[in-house]
DNA sequence: ACGTTTGGCACAAACGATTGCGCAGCATCA
DNA sequence: TGATGCTGCGCAATCGTTTGTGCCAAACGT
């Protein structure tokens, strides 16, 4: 059949709808419209129902373009993230989907790759696209400068993975995280610790170290700060880091590397070194990605809910967008201990 | 300063500058218009400069809305990935994200997780987002459904990663990958050969397995049908099937894993066997992830372009959509050879 | 000096959806 | 009977941008 006043791609519009149902185009937005107050300035019931059928059926899909014209507002989240290619970053984003998908809102993410300048153009894209809100994903220190802008021009945003200064944000309670590493390590046994933090500019290898070294302070055992150095969260950056702690004239036996691919460098580095993981030196990573448990010798790792931060980020901003209260959320971590750190438990491992 | 008419969330429009360049609106677009057609239709080159010149001043942005309603086109392209937390797809979207936004566009990625009810749901949303085209990277089978309706529809789209039936596609040449996996073995001394095939839908793991049995057959090595398992893309997937094929009674000495997650999992599936690998067994993966070169025992990888594959995916969607011919690509990848295969080379890795 | 071209811009009509307002018709109530 | 209220829907303006058409003036040719 050939329907009336299709649009140029040849797509029903409001008033295809509205002809074939023989009411007025404003009839036909209101009754396809879900809230209720509009819902209830329409039609009968029987109207509504029978132009829901009609819609239906010629498979009429409000155009984005007119209805974000009108309204001003695009049902689009914009996400900025280091990089998806990061699996923590692209769990904690499939987190995000999920959960605005259930709300009515699409997400729209880019790669801020950790650059200044990137990040600056991404986020300008995302706001000229006119996205209803931001979830930041890579804030850097404690003083964002796109936080920062994002909170004076009053677009609603959220910080998630990675927080800043006084925004609101949706973590994992990483000081936490940091605090059960040391707990576990100190647990068995270890006095001579080292920490492979992170990129200084992200909060997240900040607190965790900071928590290692809170409970190891508490315990009475000092961490120099030649045993403290700074890496990237990858595995390059892991290897060469704990290469050179496991060089020194006296080498840690206890290693809290604050990111799993860094752990798996610093496993290679000892291996390098001729030691043993897991009896000769202890290792424990952050986030316990699904790989952690499948290593060769599997990594005792701090289990972040990188999902679900996602999730509780989306809705915090999508309560923020209503105009409703929020505030910021720690999740929190808990340990997976495996041999990484313990040695050799079962040699029956299938 | 106060500036005239600006929108409804206060930012500038067209016509906040052209009331203060003191020109119609009309003369504003065409000036900021970028096709030169337009652009030899407006004004002098002095006022073209000086409409620029407000324009950056007040921080003027195109409202998409407004535009896109007008021109029906939206500057975005859809991706539709099986999963984002996947560094394979991740890497092939970086690529389509850098070229696409060099090209003006920007992308919109969703997750279809490899299923059907999913991925028709997903791709119904780019479409009712009104996008311009979409590169599928997950196409199922050689009959995807959503390859044919996009065909049939008439919606400018290109595969990449996985190819399907006819369609324009840019991907590996799995079948030269596959090939490359079994000279290699074949040239090390293997005889006793097996393949870890992938999920039966995925045209990439049918043509990796098809290449490797090619040449076993040309060279006259044959891979009895019980050494060709099938089996999830993932760590899991891999350490199950590589488990149960060590176990068989007459277990292969050389292993084409078609993943290198899977690979990973059948290395681990070979130690428990009380194997080593490199010499007990040589294992070959595919995709060279980064991870790849850095597992204790580093992993012999087919080494796919995958950055490239999405670069020329989406240029060849941007063709498409301006009408130009298009046809596939198939791009070659090479062999990284590793400890995995060979054994341990040099005891002097650091 | 008088048409004719052309450069430089303005006018106005769309695109598709939303929404305040208003207007019939009917029922209710005094 | 007339005032009032409600139900059910239509009217028309509007969002910001693009683009075909038209108009005025200056430049040009003869």
């Amino acid at each position: 059949m050939s329907l009336p006043h299709l649009d140029r791609s040849g797509r029903p519009t409001l008033r295809t709808v509205a002809e074939l149902a023989g009411v007025h185009v404003s009839t036909v937005s209101r009754a396809l419209s879900d809230s209720p107050s509009a819902n209830e300035r329409s039609g009968s019931q029987r109207t509504i129902a029978r132009i829901r059928e009609i819609a239906a059926e010629v498979g009429f899909e409000r155009n984005p373009h007119g209805s974000g014209l009108r309204t001003s507002r695009s049902s689009l989240l914009g996400v900025l993230v280091p990089r998806l290619s990061d699996v923590v970053l692209a769990t904690i984003y499939e987190g995000i989907e999920d959960s605005a998908r259930a709300r009515g809102y699409q997400t729209f993410v880019v790669n801020g790759r950790d650059e200044p300048a990137i990040r600056r153009e991404r986020l300008q894209m995302l706001l000229a696209r006119r996205v209803d809100g931001i979830v930041l994903g890579d804030a850097h220190g404690d003083a964002d400068e796109l936080a920062a802008t994002l909170a004076e021009r009053g677009t609603p945003f959220v910080l998630t993975n990675r927080h800043s200064a006084a925004h609101v944000s949706v973590t994992c309670d990483d000081l936490l995280g940091g605090r059960l590493a040391a707990e576990h390590l100190l647990d068995l046994g270890h006095t001579a610790l080292a920490v492979v933090a992170g990129e200084p500019y992200a909060s997240t290898g900040r607190d965790r170290t900071a928590g290692f070294l809170q409970v190891c302070a508490e315990r009475g055992v000092e961490v120099p700060p030649e045993r403290i150095v700074h890496a990237q969260f990858d595995v390059d950056g892991g290897r060469g880091a704990a290469g050179a702690l496991l060089a020194s004239p006296a080498p840690p036996t206890g290693m809290f590397v604050v990111n799993d691919f860094a752990a798996i460098g610093a496993m290679g580095a000892a291996r390098a070194a001729g030691l043993t993981v897991g009896t000769d030196v202890a290792i424990v990573g952050y986030n316990d990605i699904p790989l952690a448990s499948q290593l060769p010798v599997p990594l005792t790792s701090v289990a972040s809910p990188m999902h679900e931060m996602g999730v509780r980020a989306a809705e915090t901003l999508i309560a923020a967008i209503d105009g409703r209260p929020v505030e910021s959320l720690r999740l929190p971590p808990t340990l997976s201990v495996r041999e990484s750190s313990t040695g050799v438990l079962e040699p029956t491992t299938l």
